[in-house]
DNA sequence: ATAAACCTGACTAAAATAGTCAAGTATCTA
DNA sequence: TAGATACTTGACTATTTTAGTCAGGTTTAT
C-alpha cells in the first residue's frame, strides 16, 4: 500500500499555497521552486484541483492560484478525491453483490477490507488544510 | 493507495487455512480451488510465510501447510510483513534527516504522512487471524 | 508588444504488479 | 519401489500504473 506522489504533491502544494494565500495569488512557479515539484506536474495537479473547485485561478501576469474555500473546509478527502488518489483495498465493485474476478459471492476477507478502507478514509475526513498549516506555522520554507 | 493482490491473497489464504487447520495439513491446491487463487502464485506467497514462521510445511502426500502459531497470535501486521506488503506513505527514509529526493530537510507534510502510516499500521496491529476466522464462522465456503 | 502565468492533451520511460513456467525434491501409499 | 501428491525455488514476462515530460496553446498586466 503506498501513497502516490501525485497525492503527496497535491497536499504539499496546497499547504504551501494556503500559507501564502493571504495577500496575492500564488504562482505554480513559486510552489515549484519552494517545494521542489516539477512545474509541469503541478500544472496537471492544479488543473484537477480547479475543476473540483478547491482552488481558483487568476490568469495573466501576477496571476496564480487562490483557495476557493476556507482552509478549514478543505479536508484531505476533498483533495485526494480531486486528484483521483483513491483508497482501494479491493478490486470488486462496492455496489455489486459479486466478488473479485466476477465470482458469485464476496470473499472471506471482504468485510475486512471494507473496514480498512473506512479506517483510512476516516483519517482523511478529519484532517483539514487548516490543521496542516497550523502544524507548520513555525517553519520558514 | 491500493492494497495489492499479494497482500489480499495472503490474508485470504491464511483465513482459509485457519478454518480447516484443526485436523490435517491444508494443501495449497485446496486453497487454490476454494479461494480461486492461482496455485503458482500461492506457492510464492506461502514460501514467504514459511520463511517468516507463520506457517509450517508438511511434505509428501496428504501434506500441506499448518499454522505455526495460534491464530490469535498472528496479526495482520505479521502477515503483511512476511509477504512484503508494506505501508509506504513517503519516499524518504525514516531514519535519515533528509527529505524526499535527497532534499536537505523534511517537507511540509512529512509529519502528516507519518501519522497516516501509524494510523494504518494500528489497524493491522490489532486484527488477528482469529478475529477474521470468527467473523466467518457461519460461512460454508 | 511582451513576458508571466495559466491551460490542455498527448506522449513516454521506468517501475511495480500479478502472475506464469520450468524443473526440481520429499514423502506417503499401493 | 513406482507413482502420485504436494512442497520448493528461481527465472521469466505481459500488463498496468506511475511519474513525469513536452509541445503548443491562451489570457492579461504593464
Ligand atoms: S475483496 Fe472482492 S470479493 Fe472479497
Ligand atoms: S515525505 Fe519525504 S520529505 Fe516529506
Amino acid at each position: 500500500m503506498k501513497l502516490t506522489s501525485k497525492g503527496r504533491y497535491a497536499v504539499m502544494a496546497l499547504v504551501d499555497l494556503a500559507r501564502f494565500n493571504n495577500i496575492n495569488p500564488v504562482s505554480l512557479r513559486d510552489i515549484s521552486l519552494r517545494q521542489g515539484i516539477s512545474l509541469d506536474y503541478l500544472e496537471q495537479i492544479f488543473s484537477k484541483l480547479r475543476r473540483k473547485e478547491i482552488v481558483q485561478s487568476v490568469r495573466g501576469i501576477q496571476g496564480g492560484y487562490v483557495l476557493n474555500k476556507k482552509a478549514k473546509d478543505i479536508k484531505l478527502t476533498n483533495i485526494f478525491d480531486a486528484v483521483d488518489e483513491k483508497v482501494k483495498t479491493v478490486q470488486c465493485k462496492k455496489e455489486s453483490k459479486k466478488g473479485c474476478n466476477g465470482k458469485a459471492i464476496k470473499c472471506l476477507t471482504h468485510n475486512l477490507w471494507d473496514e480498512l478502507e473506512n479506517h483510512i478514509n476516516n483519517f482523511f475526513d478529519e484532517k483539514s488544510l487548516e490543521d496542516l498549516v497550523k502544524e507548520n506555522n513555525d517553519r520558514r520554507v
